[in-house]
Formats: C-alpha cells, structure tokens, sequence
DNA sequence: TGTTATGTTGCCAT
DNA sequence: TATGGCAACATAAC
C-alpha cells in the first residue's frame, strides 16, 4: 500500500518529465467522486490553463505546484496508481480520471477501490494540509526528541500512535510495523511505557526503513506502481510485515513471528525480538 | 458460493 | 483531547 516511500517513487518519476507542462483538462472516466466535493467544471476551471511548476510530497500525499499558487492534490489511499502514459496508449485496469497535458503523454490516475482523490487545493487549503500533519520523519525537524516528546504521554499502543499522520506524516501499516520489529519495541507497548533511549532507537528505525523503502522504490506487495508501471522491490526487504500470519519464523531469531489487530491493522511482530 | 481480510482517512461515539 | 470503531469500496483468498 502507498506510503511514504511509495508515495515519493512515484514523485520522482513524475517530477522530471511533469513541470513546465500545461494542464489542458480534467476527465472522469466512471467515477466522479475521485474529484471530492469538486465537479468536473469546478476542477476544470481551476486547473485547466495552468502550469505545473513542481511536485512535492507531504506524508503520503503529493502536490502538484501550479503557477497560480494554488495546487492539486493527490492521494492514493489504497489502491491508487498514478502514471504518466501516452494518449495513444491502452486504459489501464481501474482507469477513474485523465489530467489531460500539452504534449503526448496524460497523467492517468487509476484506482480499483476508489478511496483515492485527486482534488484542487487553494494556496489555503495546501497550508491546512501542511498544518494537521506531523513533521516529515526525513526532514531536520524529525528528531528523536520530538518523536519522545510527542509519544510520552500518549495512552495508545505505540503502534496506534505511528499510524496517527499528526505525530510523524507518512507512516502506513507496513513501514510501522517494520520499524518497531528493528526498534526491539513490541506494537502493544503503549506510546507512555517508552523511554528517551526506546524513542531514539525507534526514531532511527523510522529513518531506515523508509530510506530503504525509497531505495528500493517502493514495496509492491500488491497494487504498488510507480508512474510508469514499474514494481518496486522493497517487498524483498521486510523482515515482519505480513508474516506473522502464517507464523514464519524471524529472521533473527528463529521464533515463529505472531499476528494480531491493532488499530484495526493486521500486525505482525517477533515476542522474541519485541518482548512487553 | 459465501465469508473474510485487505489498510487509509474521515466521521462518529465514548 | 484522546481513543477506538466503522464506513467508503472491490477484489483475492479462503
């Protein structure tokens, strides 16, 4: 599912071929509501005509700047995918809207479960955004001081507390539950039972998973493409995620990794290795 | 063939 | 305010 890494796969691919292009038009294919609140004639007015002039990231969402100040928010939930495809070329499976561009290639957005939205942004609403989430965990300003001081008081299973996008942004199920398997830290613990010494441990787990997930482009363990249809190949790195299923033993231990729910998620996690 | 798991965000209840 | 549960949706796997 599209995290952090994902997430930043796919703007690095866009980012080169996308600025200084013009946005011509906006069409749904079968599903409307992939625009939000907006219609098709609210969207297009506000994009068509402008220019995109960058692409960032900001948790798992991505942002196109456009030359007015204002953007285009992108956020690919579940099963999202969004790649950059010549006109000429197939529909891909799941096809829900065209970002129609000068040139000969279209930004295609496709979504088998429809829980993605591309919508228009006003300049306010892209600092709305930037406000609600949690600083990004590979900036400066993600320290292992912060993560305790935002972690320490919190009665939720850590776990819950890594999912919350207002602690640190862009953390999903799978990098979450890596981090704490290399962390050392059970997901049950709460966010309080935690040390300054737990906080930076995991603060250097957080980092070096997701910068291997970026390395690797991504973990493509189901729906993950990147904007040009390629797999990544972090699914070869995890060490725990989804494994506790079917009771595979750690790769450090040896011990039969466990499963249970948290926060709703499937979590898997090694009692050796992550003791209460 | 029916049931369940999948996992993100937002909304609602506590 | 913090936390937990559930809906939104389509599909694969049992």
């Amino acid at each position: 599912m599209p995290e952090l890494p994902e997430v930043e796969t796919v703007r690095r691919g866009l980012l080169p071929e996308i600025t200084g292009r013009t946005i011509q038009s906006v069409e749904p294919i079968d599903f409307p509501g992939v625009l939000g609140e907006y219609s098709v004639d609210e969207a297009t007015a506000r994009l068509a005509g402008r220019v995109i002039t960058g692409l960032d990231r900001r948790g798992k969402y991505l942002v196109f700047a456009l030359d007015d100040d204002a953007g285009l928010i992108v956020h690919l939930r579940m099963t999202g995918v969004l790649m950059l495809e010549a006109r000429t070329s197939p529909a891909p499976r799941f096809h829900r809207l065209t970002i129609g561009l000068d040139g000969e290639r279209d930004l295609r957005f496709a979504d088998q479960r429809k829980f993605g939205r591309v919508i228009p942004a006003s300049r306010e609403a892209l600092i709305g955004l930037d406000l609600k989430l949690g600083p990004e965990p590979l900036s400066d300003a993600f320290t292992a001081d912060t993560l305790y001081a935002s972690i320490h008081r919190r009665k939720a299973p850590i776990k819950s507390v890594l999912l919350d996008q207002g602690v640190v942004a862009g953390l999903g199920n799978i990098y979450v539950d890596e981090a704490l398997f290399r962390a050392g830290i059970h997901p049950a613990a709460l966010g309080a039972s935690l040390g300054p010494e737990q906080a930076a441990g995991l603060h250097a787990a957080i980092q070096d998973v997701l910068r291997s997930g970026i390395e690797h482009r991504g973990t493509s363990f189901s729906s993950f493409r990147d904007a040009y249809g390629g797999k990544g190949a972090n699914q070869h790195q995890l060490a725990v995620y989804g494994r506790g299923r079917s009771g595979l033993p750690c790769v450090r231990c040896g011990t039969p990794l466990m499963r249970i729910v948290l926060a709703g998620r499937g979590t898997s996690f090694c009692p050796t290795c992550q003791p209460m």
